[in-house]
RNA sequence: GCCGGAGUGGCGGAAUGGCAGACGCGCUGGAUUCAAAAUCCAGUGGCCUUCGGGCUGUGUGGGUUCAAGUCCCACCUCCGGUACCA
């Protein structure tokens, strides 16, 4: 025989456990048999699981990807058998840069990278066992998918948000407004186009000439680019942008329904932002620039606004701001605009032109990141003019300065040093007046901080200002000092309105700005819309051409193709040059006859934008219930048995951007009558990240990346499956290690031997295995394990659920004869997790059908019950000693027998039992004097 | 800075306010073997011990309770998110 026959005779005959053998044989039983596949409706009950699928790298599945999926995989498999109709996809989030950077070096086309990484990952993943409905996979970069996220985007450009009724409704239902109307031929459409939910801007990208490839915020490093170095220039753009922010409300609180942990629930509001507060007009004329207040203009404009009350759009004469704190505006003693503010120039006085004009450009220059980051010191100038403040006609100067951001608010706002960390700042770096408007009703100390002056004393330099603090109701600075305030502060300096608490004071001048047309309530999020566009080729293309005139130039006007146009492919014939000048869109490079389109004889250009990574992952859940439909993105009656998807697992990093995204889309579809619920993800798990051996994080440059291709050789998939499992928690961060994996194959290598007769010439089962009836403590052992199992199950503590069955396995192992059927019990507990092996285990036990659908055991609870139990004795609180009573002893028996105990009688002797703290079935405690 | 999460043996971790350390790794000793691997058995938080046991122990300091890893207060450390959002 030669050494292949060899081998091949040993595993196919020799009944040692060998997953090598029979893993890839099950694999092939359940594509043959399509034992996973998932009815077009659900039968009975519904259960929908889903992954996040993953970006197809080059570098193929690591450790971590199983993680998660093991994970759902296992949820799957244990309410098929609990007779649960389970809906398990799988598929590929495949745009992505890096095709096209690869592209770009070696000219191969970005589609056959993809598709080459795509067939490594559905081996890698095949070759774990996972049983997903194969025939429903799907991938963002399929022409059948991504005619669909183009369908989707001309439903987002056919939109507009009615903030009246809070929802999206079709763009022919906006309202014209007359003056609109009277402003010629094309107003309304120009209307329109500045209501719907995706809209263009110019926007500043960071475009690196050396890259030949705009970069996005986290990759400017310094204002260099990270990788290499190079230069990048902040340049403008020509951008489409998605208004998720009218959604803002929407989807901060909805977030109240769902089943995700308050955690990523609360990242979500933090990203959203959202925060009350008011819009205050401050008068600064119109004979600018303003140098010294213009009293009778002032009481003019006063008076007029009284009259027509709060404009919904500011006009020239007046400064808008955002407060959070209507309450503190008596201490407004200057005011900020961002220097990107449409007024800075205008404010500016001749004098101070030159410093105000170099100020803004050097901030133009920085980068977000760098304006935030490396500004620890306040920076700004001042226009040279003057506002008045409208609580009490002062006039305050108006500065520029980078703290205050041009896109959160109306980008301008009045400064409150005294009650304001960053304008507190400011003020000390500009040397202007501080003016405290609130005191603190009682005094807290914080730490190290010991103020033994008294509190009328403490209030004197309050409203003197030799003393303030920043804050919000419930917490105070004096100055750097931190002090805990409990009670709402007091205003002060506050005109008519002293001595009001904050709350009130607020509710109170907000009435009054309201009714002098001076201000009213508003609402602010820091969320921004979405930025849409991407100047890459491997992306969606917009389903949208450009108008042009007859020089060739766009007209501005905007065609969308019809939705029986699409799909829009990419140009099939694209050279891919690494040199590229300019920061526009590579497919403005595409051939001519994709880039240009007569229609009714005129001329039009294709976008050459692409849609960011995001697109395709915004919906992809919906698809994969009616993948193959070419008439809708999903059959209705499909995706109303279907939805939600009931758990969704994956990793935390994409907590905020994707989820928002996703809910947004799908309210969006909601709205508009696609789909039948207006949330999408029921219920959200986080795996954790797994690191490498060394408590660092895992990848490939660390050199403690842990491929799985490797584990599955030396171990089997099944024992990756479990150790995954077993490490810990799903949701904690924790670390690989090759022992621990070698310690679950331990696992299966003892339940295999428990079953099956591993000195035989053929499969056949260990004679141990008898049909026999269990003994009372066998089957205790086996109704707690499953009972036990079963309850992990249902709360995804996998972890613990393993411990189970290995301490099942060590007391059978110990066990002659071994009930046949407590065996076949434990094979059905462990076919979730280690499923090859678990089928292999079945069918040696005599069936021949896979064990994908037999019902989940049942627990006995009369089996477990012990007729004797121990329960421990403590002395006042310490462990004494320990009684063994009938499992149905009460109080009295339990205190009875306790102090019956020896050892217990000794060391009560002499002593008084002041107290018996008896709990039946657990304790006994005696508190003693 | 702010917002989350977490600190338990040598390591990963387990514990509805009721016997801390289940289960696994590692380690120690033993059986088996010519030997090794594999397997099996026993032990394994620390300190002390007359070998009965005793003391101590869940980041630190306080508190509530008959009883605290678990609840409350303060602090320390680590991890994650965020970054002048008015």
């Amino acid at each position: 025989m030669d050494a292949a026959a060899k081998r091949r005779r040993s595993e196919s005959v020799m009944p040692r456990y060998n997953p090598a053998v029979i893993e890839p044989k099950w694999q092939k039983y359940w594509e043959k048999n399509r034992t996973f596949a998932c009815p077009r409706l659900p039968k009975g009950r519904k259960l929908y699981v889903l992954d996040m699928f993953p970006y197809p790298s080059g570098d193929g599945l690591h450790v971590g990807h199983p993680e998660g999926y093991t994970a759902t995989d296992i949820v799957c498999r244990y309410n098929r058998m609990k007779g649960v109709s389970v809906m398990h996809p799988m598929g590929w989030d495949a745009f992505g840069l890096p095709a096209e950077q690869h592209a770009k070096k070696t000219g191969t086309p970005p589609r056959e990278t993809t598709e080459k990484n795509i067939a490594n990952f559905r081996r890698q993943l095949r070759m774990l066992g996972f049983s997903y409905d194969w025939d429903r996979e799907l991938a963002t970069t399929d022409l059948n998918y991504f005619r669909w996220t183009q369908w989707i985007f001309l439903v987002l450009y056919d939109t507009w948000f009615d903030q009246s009724e809070q929802r999206g409704r079709p763009i022919a239902e906006l309202p014209i407004p007359e003056e609109v109307e009277a402003e010629g031929e094309a107003a309304p459409e120009r209307y329109r186009d500045e209501h719907r939910l995706a809209y263009q801007i110019e926007a500043p990208v960071n475009w690196c000439p050396a890259l030949g490839t705009v970069l996005a915020n986290e990759e400017v490093v310094g204002g260099v680019s990270e990788r290499g170095g190079h230069m990048v220039v902040r340049t403008k753009l020509r951008q489409w942008m998605l208004r998720i922010t009218a959604y803002a409300d929407r989807l901060e609180k909805d977030l109240d329904r769902l089943d995700w942990s308050e955690g990523i629930k609360l990242l979500q509001r933090n990203w959203i932002g959202r925060s009350t507060g008011a819009e205050v007009d401050f008068f600064i004329g119109d004979r600018l620039p303003l140098a010294v207040s213009q009293q009778e203009e002032y009481e003019a404009w006063k008076r007029r606004r009284s009259k027509t009350g709060f404009p919904k759009k500011p006009g020239n004469d007046m400064l808008r701001i955002y407060t959070t704190r209507a309450d503190t505006l008596f201490g407004a003693t200057y005011m900020v605009l961002a220097p990107e503010h449409p007024f800075v120039e205008r404010l500016t006085a001749p004098e101070q032109r030159e410093a105000v004009r170099a100020y803004c450009e050097q901030a133009a220059r920085k980068s977000d990141l760098d304006r935030t980051d490396l500004a620890k010191e306040k920076t700004g100038v001042w226009t040279g003019s003057y506002a008045v403040n409208p609580v009490n006609g002062e006039s305050i100067p108006i500065w520029v300065a980078d703290y205050v951001l041009i896109s959160y608010g109306t980008g301008a706002i009045m400064a409150v040093p005294a009650h304001d960390t960053r304008d507190f700042e400011f003020a000390e770096q500009f040397d202007l007046p501080i003016r405290a408007v609130l005191k603190a009703s009682r005094r807290y100390f914080g730490w190290g901080y010991v103020d033994v002056r008294p509190l009328s004393e403490w209030h004197r330099q309050q409203e003197s200002g030799e003393i303030c603090f920043t804050g919000d109701e419930s917490k105070i600075r004096i100055c750097q000092s931190e002090v805990e305030l409990l009670d709402p502060s007091i205003s002060i300096n506050s005109g008519p309105y002293n001595d009001l608490p904050t709350a009130e004071f607020k509710r109170k001048i907000a009435e009054d700005l309201a009714a002098q047309g001076i201000g009213r309530a508003a609402v602010n999020y820091k969320l921004r819309d979405w930025l849409f566009s991407r100047q890459h080729f491997w992306g969606e293309p917009f389903p949208l051409l450009h108008e042009l005139d007859d020089d060739g130039r766009p007209t501005g006007r905007v065609r969308a193709l019809a939705p029986s146009e699409l799909p829009l492919d990419l140009p099939a014939e694209m050279a891919f040059d690494a040199d590229h000048d300019r920061p526009e869109p590579p497919l403005d490079k595409a051939p001519d006859d994709w880039l240009y389109v007569t229609i009714d004889g005129r001329r039009y250009k294709r976008e050459t934008n692409t849609m960011p990574q995001w697109a395709g992952s915004c919906w992809y859940y919906l698809r994969f219930l009616d993948p193959k439909n070419a008439r809708a993105l999903v059959d209705p009656q499909v995706e109303k048995a279907w939805m939600p998807v009931d758990l969704y697992v994956g990793g935390a990093e994409h907590a905020v951007l994707h989820l928002l995204y996703a809910r947004f889309w799908h309210k969006v579809l909601f709205d508009r009558g696609h789909v039948g619920g207006d949330e999408p993800f029921q219920k959200l798990v986080n795996q954790g990240m797994i690191l490498g051996e060394n408590g660092e994080k895992m990848s490939k440059s660390r050199g403690n990346a842990v491929n799985p291709d490797e584990v599955v050789r030396e171990y089997g998939a099944d024992s990756l499956r479990l150790f995954e499992m077993f490490m810990g928690p799903l949701e904690a961060v924790k670390p690989w290690s090759m022992d621990g994996v070698s310690g679950v194959r331990g696992f299966l290598d003892r339940v295999w031997r428990m079953i099956v007769d591993e000195r035989a010439e053929t499969m056949q089962l260990n004679p141990a295995v008898q049909v026999v009836k269990p003994s009372a403590e066998q089957n205790r052992v086996l109704h707690k394990t499953i009972k036990a199992v079963t309850a992990d199950l249902d709360r995804m503590s996998f972890n613990t659920a393993i411990s189970r069955m290995m301490e099942f396995t060590n007391f059978f192992l110990k066990q002659e004869p071994r009930p046949r059927a407590a065996m076949e019990k434990l094979v059905l507990l462990l076919s979730p997790f280690a499923p090859h092996a678990a089928e292999e285990l079945w069918a040696a036990l005599g069936h021949d059908e896979s064990l994908a659908f037999p019902p989940w055991p049942e627990f006995d609870e009369a089996a477990i019950k012990e007729d004797t139990i121990e329960v421990p004795v403590q002395i006042g609180g310490k462990l004494r000693g320990r009684i063994q009573v009938p499992a149905e002893a009460d109080k009295a028996a339990l205190e009875s027998a306790a102090r019956a105990e020896p050892k217990i009688a000794e060391l009560l002797a002499g002593k008084t039992v002041v107290k018996a703290i008896v709990v039946p079935g657990r304790m006994v405690n005696f508190v003693v004097k």
